[in-house]
Order: structure tokens, then sequence, then C-alpha cells
DNA sequence: CAGCATTCTGGACTGAGTCAAGAGTTTGGC
DNA sequence: GCCAAACTCTTGACTCAGTCCAGAATGCTG
């Protein structure tokens, strides 16, 4: 899997360091991480990370498409590696989880609005806010 | 229309100050404001105010429904007062220009996903990214 | 108009994210 | 395999939105 991610990397014309796929990996293995989350991730796997490699990394990952940024209100950036499909997020306010949503009404969806305003609209971002299972006391 | 925004507090408990008056009415004037710029207007039309105040009184009011504060992604937190209808927003990925647009399903759209996870579901946010008029170069 | 609760002020502080320069790696050509 | 050039990482200083806190000022109720 390591070779999947070289391969994803060289595509894009960028060099392969241990930081890089270990960022990619992180980024994979936990969903939604924030950069702080993440920077743990990958020092736990190769030792030691410079804060400033993890963002870079990160804005280079998300600059090419490899990974999507999202960044609710009232949260820090975080990142997820699900790009291409069409899916959106349930955050709780309560609590601030988040998960992931597939989205009911078909491929692109929500993109009702393509006509408006002379914009020429690449991505439609959905956040669905309530309470959590959790959170919502019975 | 400062009598309408005075009833309004004390319709909610709160107490009428001019730092909240001229709050709410900067906000109304300049909707997708940041707390800067609505520092400034309010500056402007009372004299002065600490910063604190503002982030006080937004907090408020977000926190009582008076107004919504939103935050796409790699933006600071922007606030209207557009609240109760169901409307959404276009930004550009390169000026960062927000404009508001009308969802084209109706009135609580996109909420398709209502019966997943658990969530209790009160709220569909919707950003539509791509680029503006102006920065489509052609 | 007096007393109390709420709100505002000012200043110090936090924490995410950025900038810049130099050291360290990758990579592709030899 | 080896070397230079290009790229990437590290380190440390810095910016800037937003928060915390204590004391002063203001609005509200009786």
């Amino acid at each position: 899997m390591d070779l999947a991610v070289e391969q994803q990397l060289k595509g894009h014309g960028l060099q392969v360091t241990v930081q890089r796929v270990a960022v990619m990996a992180a980024v994979s293995a936990r969903p939604h991480a924030t950069t702080e989350e993440l920077t743990d991730d990958v020092r736990s796997n190769i030792g030691s990370v410079s804060r400033q490699a993890v963002y870079d990394t990160l804005g280079i990952f998300v600059e090419k498409g490899l990974i999507r940024k999202i960044q609710p209100t009232g949260s820090v950036a975080r990142y997820e590696d699900r790009v291409g499909d069409n899916h959106h997020h349930l955050v709780c306010r309560t609590c601030s989880v988040m998960v992931d949503i597939d989205c009911a009404v078909g491929e692109t969806p929500c993109l009702t609005a393509e006509t408006d305003h002379g914009f020429e609209i690449d991505e439609a971002e959905v956040v669905y806010w309530g309470q959590c299972p959790q959170c919502k006391t019975p």
C-alpha cells in the first residue's frame, strides 16, 4: 500500500519521502483528524516530524486533490482522503464529532444552483448540523 | 428600525446597549462581513467599541438565533442576518467573495439524509465552491 | 434614583497557521 | 554507483483570530 502511495505522489510530480507517505497513511487511517492529531500519528509512526512538514504536505495534497480539507464553523481544519465520490458530513453541535454520509440524491447532488450569479461551480459541500445519538439526551 | 432591534433583544432577555444595536445594524448592512470589518463599521457608527464587546455580542446573537455564523474552509468567521429562510452560499476559490443563493429545491432541501446515523439534524449548510465571474479569466 | 446584574473595556494570553533561511534528501543524468 | 540540482524538511520567529480575566461602566427594576 505504500507502493500505491508512492505511485500517487510520483504521478503528481512529487518526491517520495517518509514524511509524506506517513502523512498520507495517517489521513487514511483516521478520517476527519486535525493537523495536530495527524502530526501525533505521524510521529508515532516515523519518530518525528516538524509541524511545518505536516502543514506543507497536507497543503500540497489538498492542492493536488489527493485529500480534502474541511473546516466547519468553530472547528479547526480537518482532513480526509475520501475524494472523488460525493459524500457529505454530519457534525454534532455538542461534541463536534463528524461522520461521513453518502448523498442520497445521486451523483452530484444539490448542484441545482449551477446557473446562478455567473459562477463556475466545481463542488458542493454540504454540512448537516445536529445532535449525535450520544448527545441528544433522552 | 432600531426599535425593532430593541424589541428583538428584549424578547430574548438581553439588555439593550448602543454596542449591541450597532453590531446588529452592521451585520444587517454588510452581509458576510468578518469580525474585523464589523468592528470597523461599529466604530464608525458609535465612535469606539472593544473587540471583546463585538465578539461577545456576535456570540450571543448566534446563540439566540438572531444571526448566523459561517466559516468556509480557509476563511475567518463571517456573519449574516438572513436566518430562517433556506439559502446557501457561493464562494469563489480565488478571491473568496461570497454571495447568497436561494436553494432551488424547495423549503429544506438536501435534508434527504435525515434518517442516517441516528443524528437529529436541524440544519443543512451548503457551500458551493467555484470561480466568480471576475476570477474565471477568459 | 439606588442597587444590582449585566455588559463593556483593556490588556494579557492561547493556539492554529505562516514565513524564511539553512540543512538535509531525492532524483535523474552521467 | 555517484553528483549536482532541485526539492523537502527543520527550526525558530512571527502573525492574527479568538479567548480569558478583572475591574469599570452602563442599563434595568423597584
